[in-house]
DNA sequence: AAATGCGCCAACCGCGTGCGC
DNA sequence: AGCGCACGCGGTTGGCGCATT
């Protein structure tokens, strides 16, 4: 409750000031870059302040993330991307940023967009394939469990070392719960 | 060439959660 | 235990650019 008084606010405060809003110019993005080098990713209300951007702190925090990190990969996702985010989605429905995890480079932004421009059709069409099924669907993970040396198809290049589906870096997600979901929709 | 429609993507918004005091 | 704050997530919106009429 008290949370919703101070978002209300917070949202208040946005609208009602004289913040910047809407797309960022490349100055604003090179003092937010300069800035974040100097003190971290972090405490992004002061961060605004403090930088002089006249953004809020999630303006900042947004923009960081999704364009600035030096880490993002930018440009057209690969066929093998594609697939990833297919099979991704199709267990673990619209969890973007699960899904953005086991794509390196990519943000749950991105990822959300990419879904709803190009892979919503094509996973539709999909649904009506009966070569997509979810027998398969199940060997796949299986398959993923049982070799462990991360050795798969969809490999991102030799530094990717995280095993195909290991949730493990949000929480202790194992994939008895995919399995039980898969059986579950197999049975009409 | 101008008007209109549509798709894509960056950014915004509301809400929930976690953490420190 | 309750409060304030920071942060993360997913849905939605707005604007730009391209295609079509």
């Amino acid at each position: 409750m008290a949370n919703k008084v101070i978002n209300i606010l917070d949202t208040n405060i946005r609208s009602s000031s004289s913040l910047n809003r809407g797309a960022w110019t490349a100055d604003e993005d090179r003092i937010l870059a300069q800035y974040i080098d100097k003190h971290g990713p972090r405490r992004w209300k002061s961060l605004a302040i403090r930088s002089g951007l006249n953004r809020c702190g999630k303006s900042c925090r947004l923009r960081w993330l999704n364009y600035l990190r030096p880490d993002i990969k930018r440009g057209n996702f690969s066929d093998a991307e594609q697939d990833l985010i297919l099979r991704l989605h199709r267990l673990l429905g619209n969890r973007w940023s699960l899904i953005a995890g086991r794509l390196p480079g990519r943000t749950d932004n991105e990822i959300k967009n990419y879904w709803n421009a190009h892979l919503r059709k094509k996973a539709k069409l999909m649904e009506k394939l009966p070569a997509f099924s979810t027998a398969i669907q199940v060997e796949m993970i299986k398959e993923t469990e049982e070799s462990g040396d991360g050795d798969h198809e969809m490999s991102y290049g030799d530094d990717e070392e995280d095993e195909f589906f290991d949730f493990s870096t949000k929480g202790t997600y194992g994939l008895d719960w995919v399995k039980t979901f898969l059986e579950l929709e197999e049975d009409p």
